[in-house]
DNA sequence: TTAGGGTTAG
């Protein structure tokens, strides 16, 4: 065993420490670490991050002590697991001690510090200090603000309005809706101000959480709305799919007598481009380069709303306009040419990007791999799958392994797909990669069964993935209160008409129907035989 | 001094 880990980590002190430490072997590693000829912060931080795991909080504070006195400089690692050990102790003062060596260092600024700093201050109810901190702070997370909620419901405080529009953000990324509406509850109940901001960032955390009904009662009880207000129930509805609703608000909105700016514009052709309104799309493209700045974020949108309403070659001409290109412009465009099918043309743009001095991320590779998928290009998939790591340093997550998987299977090489799927690392692979597969194949089939739902979450669970659980329950919580029924949407001259499952209301119901019967006659009468083995066995002949 | 925006599999 510690052979291997000499062999791992060569000859830094550090390395050898941590590996007695994997073993468990603490006591080894501290008789390894007192014998250093020279104790350097690596060694240091393994051996303090050790007695922090095992939860000896006297032992990391010791052995800090023991790194001043040295006259080993600690770094961002040394100074929070200080200060956790502060925190499990409630040993105010240390912390203190800490936090202004830490701020002497240059770490005033560093998020962990900052954040462990906050959550000791939090759990010994000091709120009033933890403020000033978290006031101080250039960057917060969503760490520093659940350490300043849990502290505030800890204490009963009360906080300020920019706390508040805080704390609905953080209520907001967590998706939590009980203490999104605690938040609330608490602003009316407290009485604090509700300006135009907090109302906003109200309406924002519901409607971004799917919550349009109680972001709606939010906007329209508000006594004064402004351009931001608008663009936030705009893109709530926008990016929960409920396209004709966004685009009706938009000319509510200027009926109101707002002209939307960028946000609400950029919403708009995003629900063009989910239902496929091509003429929209183009006429709000036209609205924007006459009154607005057409920036790189607006570009990017109308280049995805043209691509996936059909138009590549408008989308391309667009891209070629942008001045500087970001790799969210370079992805959106690789991912144009893959839905389209156009594998070859990815592959050049994706080179074309390397080029620059942008560096192509998760998202470029998958949009890269499944328009590797959508072409046929087993090889090339197989190739930049391979060196995605070595090239790019983008390790391959499970989107990726699902477009090789895909890519492999469209091609017929069935065997070589579950030798991939074999080949991945125990925790993200097989269970949980076929278990999802097979989860969504039964969900296809019957889209609205919740158990299907919390299947699909126990297989998270089990593989220890608390984020995808989130978001699995969060769908089934929505699905509880709405189901929505499948639709599809064409464009005639510029109208969507929408069509439901065995919906006959369109006034032209009748004479399609009798064209489709046209159309099935004709095909059948040059030799065309449907293929119905595929569908579900329980419909009857002439459903099929 | 706090609020809304563009790309990523199937």
């Amino acid at each position: 065993m510690l052979l291997t880990g000499l062999f791992k980590h060569g000859n830094s002190n550090g390395g050898l420490i941590a590996s007695y430490v994997k073993i468990g072997d603490i006591k080894s590693a501290r008789k390894l670490f007192d014998v250093l000829p020279q104790r350097g912060i690596d060694a240091c931080n393994a051996m303090i991050i050790a007695y922090s795991r095992k939860e000896y909080p006297v032992e990391v504070l010791n052995l800090y002590r023991q790194m001043i006195l040295e006259g080993v400089r600690p770094d961002s690692s040394t100074f929070t697991v200080a200060l956790k050990a502060c925190t499990r102790l409630l040993d105010l003062k240390t912390g203190e001690e800490i936090w202004c060596r830490a701020m002497d260092c240059g770490f005033e600024y560093d998020l962990f510090v900052g954040s462990s700093i906050l959550n000791l201050y939090a759990k010994c109810g000091k709120m009033d200090e933890a403020i000033v901190v978290f006031d101080r702070m250039l960057r917060r997370d969503l760490v520093c603000w659940t350490t300043m909620i849990s502290g505030f419901a800890q204490r009963g405080m009360e906080g300020d309005g920019v706390v508040m529009v805080g704390l609905t953000q953080a209520c907001a990324n967590l998706g939590d809706l009980k203490l999104g509406l605690s938040v609330h509850g608490y602003l009316i109940r407290k009485d604090l101000r509700m300006d135009v901001v907090v109302q906003t960032s109200l309406v924002d955390m519901y409607a971004t959480n799917g919550h349009l009904k109680l972001a709606c009662h939010v906007f329209k009880n508000m006594p004064y709305k402004n351009v931001i207000s608008w663009g936030a129930l705009i893109s709530g509805f926008a990016q929960n799919g409920f396209a004709g609703n966004a685009l009706d608000l938009l000319v509510e909105m200027q009926g109101c007598g707002y002209r939307p700016d960028l946000v609400p514009l950029v919403s708009a052709l995003l629900a063009c481009t989910q239902v496929g309104f091509l003429k929209l799309g183009k006429s709000i493209h036209g609205y924007i380069v006459r009154r607005l700045d057409f920036d790189r974020v607006l570009c990017t949108a109308v280049i995805d709303m043209y691509s996936k309403c059909g138009a590549l070659s408008w989308a391309r001409t667009l891209f070629d306009q942008i001045n500087s290109k970001d790799s969210i412009s370079w992805n959106a465009m690789i991912t144009s040419y893959g839905i389209h099918g156009h594998g070859k043309e990815a592959l050049s743009l994706f080179l074309e990007m390397t080029k620059t001095n942008l560096k192509p991320n998760h998202a470029s590779l998958s949009s890269l791999l499944s328009a590797f998928s959508h072409s046929g290009l087993v090889e090339e998939g197989q190739y930049w799958f391979n060196c995605m790591v070595s090239e790019y340093k983008v390790p391959p997550t499970e989107k990726h392994y699902v477009c090789m998987v895909d890519l492999l299977a469209r091609a017929g090489q069935v065997e070589e797909a579950c030798e991939l799927i074999d080949s991945m690392n125990a925790e993200s692979g097989l269970a949980l990669l076929i278990g999802e597969m097979a989860a969504k194949k039964v969900l296809e089939l019957n889209p609205d069964d919740l158990g299907i739902y919390s299947l699909v979450s126990n297989y998270y669970a089990k593989a220890r993935k608390w984020d995808d659980v989130a978001s699995v329950r969060k769908i089934m919580k929505k699905m509880g209160m709405k189901k929505v029924p499948g639709y599809s949407v064409v464009e005639v001259k510029g109208k969507l008409h929408a069509f439901l499952m065995e919906d006959k209301s369109h006034h032209q119901y009748e004479n399609m129907m009798q064209l489709l019967d046209k159309l099935d006659h004709e095909m059948r009468a040059i030799g065309y035989v449907p293929k119905t083995e595929f569908v579900l066995h329980s419909l009857d002949e002439e459903v099929k």
